[in-house]
DNA sequence: TTTAAATAGCACTAATTTGGTCCAAATAGA
DNA sequence: TCTATTTGGACCAAATTAGTGCTATTTAAA
């Protein structure tokens, strides 16, 4: 039930990025230092990132990692599901998995529902909420608050 | 962002037992059968579901497992809970932990935003939210239903 | 009172996942 | 072209999780 820390690493660098100037590329050992996170752990969830197409890499000297998109339109759920796949609670709700249990499992229905308000809450946050000083009127305005209905 | 298995046989096992009679109670091994799951993993499920109280347990001979509360009234939150602990897909979010990033974390309002969410989500299915009326139908089919021989 | 049935608790092993390291490939600039 | 810089991919180690087995304890019924 909790994510990976590579994946809160990555909201992290994500976060950072998009505080600062995110139109510029980033080397990685200046996120490192940036972030206070290991150099090598950083490299890695970097790779991640540009592998999902989350951040452009540009290689050799002078290179880095940059921003694709606007950190408004980042979502926490897009990042997440590049370093975990699609978000499904349990796996047989996701794909069309044969479910070992097959006719013994009574529970996919209701499964997909539950999947599906948890993305859609994640899927409505985004970088940029992130940022706000002001976070509570922020997620309240996003209808993510307490009582939300998918 | 996955449950652990051990979760998902605890709540496959919980809805059985709601999808059948859930005023008596039930042994390891008539839920073993029932659910298609190896005995020492059930066993063990029941054990785990029993410590947190969300099933009592019987002793000895003619004993069992039975639920402690109504199906519409155990929700999968506290089902999950008693499995992994309190919902929180980062940790820093949870308890009062020092953020070992201390000032170099600046997303911490935000994730307590993005936990109470998820939480309240799964707070409000409740078991009897996991029994559809068509697949009601399908357990009586599968002779599995209420009635069903150990 | 004895016996069989059933849970409780503990410890151990195997498998999977996760985190971190190393070396090769690419690029820009001198 | 050469070199310093930086990403890309393969690989290994550590931690977590899943599953198994054994023994003790409790209880109902013969």
């Amino acid at each position: 039930m909790r994510i990976n820390k590579l994946t809160d690493y990555g909201i992290v660098i994500m976060t950072r990025i998009a505080a600062m100037d995110s139109s510029r590329i980033y080397t990685a050992k200046e996120l490192a230092k940036i972030s206070k996170i290991p150099l090598p752990t950083v490299t890695r969830v970097l790779k991640t990132l540009s592998n999902e197409n989350i951040l452009v890499s540009q290689r050799g000297s002078q290179g880095g990692y940059g921003l694709t998109n606007s950190p408004s339109s980042i979502s926490i759920a897009s990042i997440i599901e590049a370093f975990e796949g699609p978000i499904a609670l349990i796996d047989c709700a996701n794909n069309e998995s044969t479910c070992s249990y097959e006719n013994g499992c009574c529970t996919q229905e209701p499964w997909q529902k539950i999947n599906q308000t948890v993305r859609t809450s994640l899927d409505n946050i985004k970088l940029a909420d992130m940022l706000q000083t002001n976070q509570n009127d922020r997620l309240v305005q996003l209808d993510i608050g307490p009582g939300v209905k998918a």
